[in-house]
DNA sequence: CCTCAATGTGAGAGCTTTACACATTAGAGT
DNA sequence: ACTCTAATGTGTAAAGCTCTCACATTGAGG
């Protein structure tokens, strides 16, 4: 079942795990393919039969970090009005990205291809789906609900990038980056129901 | 002066041209020291005269591109309310990104180690000088124009890395991304002087 | 004019990614 | 049960990168 033979047995998803743990221990730009073979105890040729190139691992472990910012806001709970859900997703936003600095660092890397890894950009799209759900509850249909959910994406995803970039600590405590987002966010909401009166 | 002799006469400075071409064609990523010096015509060592380390002379690089940023800012034309201001400075942030995607990338890398690069740091900061001086304009003393500030400064890093990172194609064109981030930060500002009365 | 600190060179150690020929084995079919 | 094949892992090696070190060259100050 696990390394034993000369077939590893599961070493697609081995590598998936190591290469998460490189990238949390080193940050994006430490991972290695070898070195994620040498954890593993393969040679560090064997990953390219999973893998195409090393750009391909990477975005394989950017997706599950994908799929577990999905679960994030699965389980949202409910709250009463649209000012306050936008305030919990944008903070929920923020401590998911500095839990594990590294990947989502990974996550967003500028160096994978979309383009080359469709499945990533499908699970990018799930995610922002979740933003739709949560505010169309307290929207009307007729009103720009992606609009909105792509404006709260850009509040609640500068604050985590610039938190975790290390730009923003003469500004403002990093234990305290999540609730600048929500009380960002929260100024946005209100700056729109007040305006369009919904 | 230039490239004549056996010493350069301005390496320094040709390498950092040339980097910041490296890395407008190939991405920071693409960027290598080697190809610079080639670039340049020295050999692959002679940049370890003027800079410890790759990541130094991407720093060095990046610092040059944040020197640009304050100066679009200086001359950002003044308009009548505080709504306007963040909304005008929202727009240009994300113009400068999407003109050269890469050298934002770059300028904002995760790997480059603010701690080792205090220049940088510095120079991040003076730009955030100019959002709070334009937001003060509109504000009394005793608001707390810092945190505003950083506030904006979330609304449009937010959208610029989103836009340039790709992820937002199927949401918002991207030469509409500008836009995005103007009203993201219209709705915010009107939160804000809504709720305070200012 | 002479020297020395700054700047550039060449070679090389030790990484990395990735290709390719070869070895091994799990499991599908008979 | 037995075979054969496709999938998976190995070893080697080419090409390229970062960075070090001993050595070469030269501009500028004494």
């Amino acid at each position: 079942m696990s390394g034993r033979g000369y077939h590893h047995g599961n070493l697609r998803n081995a590598l998936l795990a190591a290469a998460s743990e490189l990238v949390r221990e080193r940050g994006a730009r430490g991972f290695s393919v070898s070195e994620a073979a040498r954890r593993v105890g393969v040679s560090s040729s064997a990953p390219y039969r999973h893998f195409p190139d090393r750009d391909a691992m990477l975005a394989a472990a950017a997706l599950t970090g994908f799929v577990e910012l999905e679960e994030r806001f699965e389980s949202l709970p409910v709250v009463q009005t649209f000012t306050d859900t936008a305030a919990h997703i944008a903070a929920e936003y923020v401590r998911f990205a500095r839990e594990d600095p590294s990947r989502f660092e990974m996550m967003f890397a500028h160096g994978i291809d979309k383009s080359k890894h469709a499945d990533l950009l499908q699970q990018t799209f799930r995610v922002q789906e979740r933003f739709e759900a949560a505010l169309a509850q307290h929207l009307q249909p007729t009103e720009s609900i992606r609009r909105y959910s792509a404006e709260l994406w850009s509040i609640a995803h500068g604050a985590a990038t610039l938190a975790i970039g290390e730009n923003m600590q003469h500004l403002v405590p990093d234990t305290q980056i999540s609730e600048l987002a929500s009380s960002t966010a929260t100024a946005w909401a209100q700056g729109i129901t007040e305006a369009s009166g919904s």
